[in-house]
DNA sequence: GTCTATACCCTGATAGAC
DNA sequence: GTCTATCAGGGTATAGAC
């Protein structure tokens, strides 16, 4: 990577860092620039616009959330209970980093991106999708049996929007207790409808504890 | 009401409804001004700053959420089952009423509002603490038994969050599927958490179905 | 690729007549 | 309370040397 590339990474990552914390809108091109110590020449010459650097802050996180996220839980577990935890803790190792009122992963750009910024809220939807379907295929596979009547799809689009809520929450609050309320339901849930040669109780953490250093995002 | 006032709710109200589809930096007061069909004299007339303007909204939501969805279920519905299907359907309608990518109920607001904005954060908190006392007053009061292991408040805390979450993600999707999901799995958890006369399932309509005319939002 | 300087527009906000 | 006209500032984006 020659030094031309850690430029724009460098505005890549602060850029993601400030939408999140700030909106999109809310956060000016120069104070992109002046944190990530680049110039206006260098911004301009990687981004033809500030839209464009949006595009790519949004193709980031998917790659981070691919491999940092998703393929870690994978990793680290192999059951869906425990895998589901390792998100939940992902998401609220992201939500504690900053101070309070920052950071929802994902939707924080949801929400404030219209109808013009059309192919950014398209990525923002892919990630969704994204989620949705890795966690479903977390339900769908292995050997742990379910109720008859769960759809692994619908399923994973409900632990979704609960940890997409309660990051919102927990920002909105400065405190994490969504997280823990949202884990600990999450658990039952998924517990009353496995059926198998456990309860699926065992297999997930305590709800409350953070530190387990797999779910952390690495970047930003 | 005088006309003077009639004119401060035009503006409060066309300006929640632009701060919610584009949020509140990409709106300018400019165009709420022009579809409020008011001048610059007017608007600053009644709020110092565009700031004063969203505290203003914001209490105008709080308000509309506890009469208009909160009370409406509790008065259409003597179950919390029913209630929270209010409660969902309202999101629903509220999301569906915008075009695809507009519109979630708190959490376009909770999710862009930073630091500074203080005062506006920490009304967005209060409607989120409003949502999760009441909601949480249905579980705990009534004659419904509930399994002993359930604190109303954590389960309410899920209850929200899945909906705002669910609303992200109709939101970046255009698509209502997301609420059918959240729904199901909240009405298949509830049932599971009850224990009483009645498994709880039959409380509750059918996820899928929307327009039942109670849960939709009056204003904005 | 990076720098400085700057064009240009739109923003929030003000002034003062009516 | 509402109007028109306007200001000052910050916003994105550009120009051109190095």
């Amino acid at each position: 990577m020659a030094r031309q590339t850690q430029t724009r990474e460098r505005l890549v990552g602060t850029a993601g860092e400030l939408f999140w914390r700030q909106g999109y809108a809310q956060t000016g091109v120069s104070s992109i620039m002046k944190r990530a110590g680049a110039t206006s020449g260098s911004f301009y010459h990687f981004f033809p616009t500030k839209d464009d650097l949006l595009l790519a802050v949004l193709d980031a996180a998917a790659e981070l959330i691919s491999t940092e996220v998703l393929a870690a839980a994978e990793t680290d577990a192999t059951d869906p209970f425990g895998r589901v935890a390792i998100v939940i803790d992902a998401y609220r190792a992201r939500t504690a980093a900053n101070a309070p009122g920052y950071g929802i992963p994902v939707g924080t750009l949801a929400g404030e991106l219209g109808p013009d910024h059309e192919a950014a809220l398209r990525r923002v939807e892919k990630i969704y999708v994204m989620l949705v379907s890795r966690i479903a295929g977390w339900f769908a596979d292995g050997d742990r049996r379910w109720n008859r009547s769960v759809d692994p799809r619908r399923l994973a689009e409900f632990v979704v929007a609960a940890l997409e809520g309660a990051s919102m929450m927990a920002v909105a609050g400065g405190r994490s207790a969504p997280f823990d309320a949202c884990a600990e339901q999450l658990q039952m849930h998924l517990a009353s409808l496995a059926i198998g040669p456990s309860s699926g109780a065992e297999d997930m953490p305590p709800p409350a504890q953070s530190a387990t250093g797999a779910g952390g995002w690495k970047a930003w």
